[in-house]
DNA sequence: TAACATTTTTACCGGCTGGTCAAATATTCA
DNA sequence: TGAATATTTGACCAGCCGGTAAAAATGTTA
């Protein structure tokens, strides 16, 4: 398994989100040395902010308190709260869906989605911020980034679904719809992320202990590898 | 199959948070007709905003107009935000936890958890608003309700995990930790209801079309109680 | 109907909200 | 260096936020 998650991560989406002051079409130079990194500074307090409090309920004031700068400067990089969201969704979607991208046809079935949960769950436990992000942003009806769940999204799970359909058309595994399979993986992995607080209340763990996550790790296996109930 | 999932809701549970104007432990009088029927009128209309916007991100006002109400009026029944959403809380957190109290040890294990994964799956889908609303409050990590996480919820998780435990024990299931099935379980069936608007962006479907719930119910199936991935 | 209790409304508060503006400061580079 | 540009700041705004006070309206009951 892979030291980190950042790994496995795609090349940073440079996305130009537009220069200083606007979020328009206008074409725009060179990003300045001093822009590149308060724009990530930015972002990162961002992601601490939103994926706490969701789009509503994060506020300009503390995302600038969070990133160490005056709200007027927030304001300087990003024409809004808004486009800090968006920018932000737009920019770890790539990340989000690495692990899905990374699923071949022309691999075993176990071995695929077994790498497949895994990094999923790799990802719970050392991203769960972003996590929570998209968790926020879905539950609110995806309204920043409904567009590309229609069409990106929509177009990588047609495509790996298409993978998975093709095996069980090999006789490698049970008739079922794809797609719901995918649900699945998404929903049992990233729930350890999304639902940390209650995991930690019934398990009684500390705020510090990770160590569930093998438990969880072995029991996907066992649910979707394997055969959870007998005959 | 039941009807609908209001026949398996426990007695509404008539939780008294004291009396108009009041929040404190005072003994309060029997409760007038305009008093029980504008506190449901309030939770209804609490349910309806803190289940989209969650906690920080709803207003009173909101709030308030969804239940067609003065805000003053809301806070003559209800001291504050917070009263309105530990109420709320509360108030459903039985109806939630309904089905997994069904769970019987002296069923049999394929029955029993074909059961309880029905009735969860029900329960998205006829109760979305509730699912979201503890999604919601858990993302944030579960600051209004950890203590009845860590007590009630806890003991009932062990509880139940214990009946799949001796299942196990009996042979009938393979080895694994229970709790991580219950959370299993609980993971994807919420996921219809809380990450609805990404399932509806995947799958292209209309906002009032349930029918990818049948092909839900089948995977569970294959994936809980028969074997996904052949040898 | 009159006395009383309950409910609703109107007017209001201080603090926070997202966001603007122009002036002040720092940086870049000819 | 100094002029041009990029960045940061403080003062400010209208509107919304959760919540209060008191009076007005309504309901209840003897």
């Amino acid at each position: 398994m892979s030291d980190t998650i950042k790994d496995l991560m795609p090349a940073a989406a440079q996305t130009a989100v537009g220069g200083p002051g606007a979020g328009d079409g206008m074409p725009h130079k060179q990003k300045t040395r001093i822009q590149i990194t308060n724009e990530a500074k930015i972002l990162e307090a961002a992601l601490e902010v939103f994926s706490r409090d969701g789009f509503r309920g994060a506020t300009l004031d503390r995302i600038a308190s969070a990133a160490k700068m005056s709200k007027p400067n927030l304001l300087y990089y990003f024409s809004s709260k808004e486009d800090i969201h968006i920018a932000l969704l737009t920019k770890l979607l790539d990340v989000w869906l690495a692990p899905l991208r990374n699923l071949r046809a022309d691999g075993d079935p176990r071995e695929e989605l077994n790498l497949y949960i895994q990094h999923k769950l790799q990802m719970s436990r050392e991203l769960p911020r972003e996590s929570r992000l998209f968790a926020n942003e879905v539950l609110r009806g995806a309204q920043h980034i409904g567009p590309l769940l229609k069409e990106d999204l929509h177009d990588l799970v047609d495509e790996k679904a298409a993978i998975i359909q093709s095996w069980i058309d090999a006789g490698k595994m049970a008739p079922c719809d794809p797609r719901h399979v995918i649900f699945a993986i998404w929903a049992t992995t990233q729930h350890y992320a999304d639902f940390d607080a209650q995991i930690r209340s019934v398990l009684r763990r500390d705020d510090d202990d990770q160590s569930h996550y093998a438990d969880a790790q072995q029991l996907l296996t066992t649910l979707f590898l394997g055969q959870l109930v007998r005959d």
